[in-house]
DNA sequence: CCGGTAATGGTCGACGTGACCCGAAGGGGG
DNA sequence: CCCCCTTCGGGTCACGTCGACCATTACCGG
């Protein structure tokens, strides 16, 4: 079966979400590098590049992304593969997207090095090739996944407080949620254990710390980055 | 952007479900075609073939399954893009996966014709490449998915009897359902809606037939094939 | 005409979840 | 130093969903 060669580049590229602060709230942001060629010179675009000759395809999403921005994200999958015949104008490419989370320390040191925009989510609008559609698609499912997966964890440090992960959903969601309702669901749920600490300093009462729950059973073949293990 | 060459491959596989009648019950295959060439000479694999030069993904999913088993699938969706470097023994391989349904009148027509063997799902071991965690993953997925979105209805023709539904849904679950609670979930979901007409013929109460219902509202950026439109 | 079986309709209880209430705990301003 | 505001964290209540289960209807075949 090897000797049909095909004449499509294969290139892979990232959307990675965190959690800044904007307009006094804790907002979803991605990063945007600027393109200094031509297609889509000048324009807006997801970090990516080419997908090398001895390497998995989430290896070279990880690669591509720190060498672009310099992130190590804490969650990567497989989004979803794009390869529109004319999807870019100089010639044909096929790219394979990922979705990934980083917490908010590692996107704040990494934006002072590099030559990266940390746009809020609801503002990025105009990007090069279809990626305005991938941003898109890469936040329904965000949403739809932060409902049943743990994935919220991923965009906190190693513990943090049901306050700060009820923070994490209503930015994600867009809307605020009961937080009572919320405590209720996550700690019934299995999905986090506490901890003895509590955190001080803050203004009010010293809320517990709680832990990400590592999932034992597999739902399926796969499912830490919810794909194959490819 | 175009320039950076890639020493990979690129192909589509599909795994195409339908229902047969085995050992008194309708139960999943899905079709396998016999590798005549290296690598896995002999071995069964996934029907499938190279992406053309000038044709988008789905396009090239819907060709190779049409040149290799003549089947025309009623549902198609892309399930997942594997890249492992030593996936194929002879070089590097990028194999794009799709998923789908095709009726079993569609099934039963092609087997005769092509050299397609009609495999049930859970006696589907050794195929060639990672064939066998691809379909496992597939499978996965499908069950899943007969949970919340509406494809069961793509393994049956334009009306059906709940029942029959009833049938789809068991066979791809593995496990009985209970009727009637099967057509209060169905009826409330409005996935269905009902015809004036009934099935003669059988043995007893003859059922009312019923049709899909078109999905209006988008769930997302996409959704008929469950992903973009790309 | 009768028995068997599927189609269809209904009840009941367990459970998850949103709306809402209230005491507890801590810091800051008067 | 003592309220008061705010968040933490535990609870109640109503409602909708769903599985288990029962009853009736409508055919066919003997």
């Amino acid at each position: 079966m090897v000797g049909g060669a095909v004449a499509a580049s294969l290139a892979v590229s990232t959307v990675i979400f965190t959690l800044l602060e904007h307009e006094g709230a804790q907002r979803l942001h991605l990063p945007l590098v600027r393109r200094t060629r031509e297609p889509f010179d000048g324009a807006e675009a997801l970090p990516g590049g080419w997908i090398g000759g001895d390497e998995g395809l989430e290896e070279a999403a990880r690669r591509t992304l720190a060498e672009t921005t310099g992130l190590r994200p804490s969650y990567l999958e497989q989004l979803y593969t794009f390869g529109r015949p004319d999807r870019s104008p100089t010639g044909r490419v096929v790219s394979v997207i990922y979705s990934a989370l980083v917490r908010s320390p590692e996107a704040a040191r990494v934006a002072e090095v590099h030559n990266v925009r940390w746009a809020p989510v609801d503002e990025v609008r105009g990007l090069a090739f279809d990626h305005d559609e991938v941003v898109a698609y890469a936040l329904w499912r965000l949403r739809a996944k932060v409902g049943y997966a743990q994935v919220a964890v991923h965009l906190l440090g190693e513990t943090f407080s049901l306050g700060q992960l009820r923070e994490v959903h209503e930015a994600v969601l867009g809307r605020p949620l009961d937080p009572a309702n919320f405590r209720r669901r996550v700690t019934a749920s299995g999905a986090v254990e506490a901890t003895d600490e509590h955190l001080t300093g803050g203004r009010h009462r010293p809320p517990r710390l709680y832990r990400a729950v590592v999932p034992e059973g597999a739902t399926g073949p796969f499912q830490t980055t919810a794909g194959p293990a490819a």
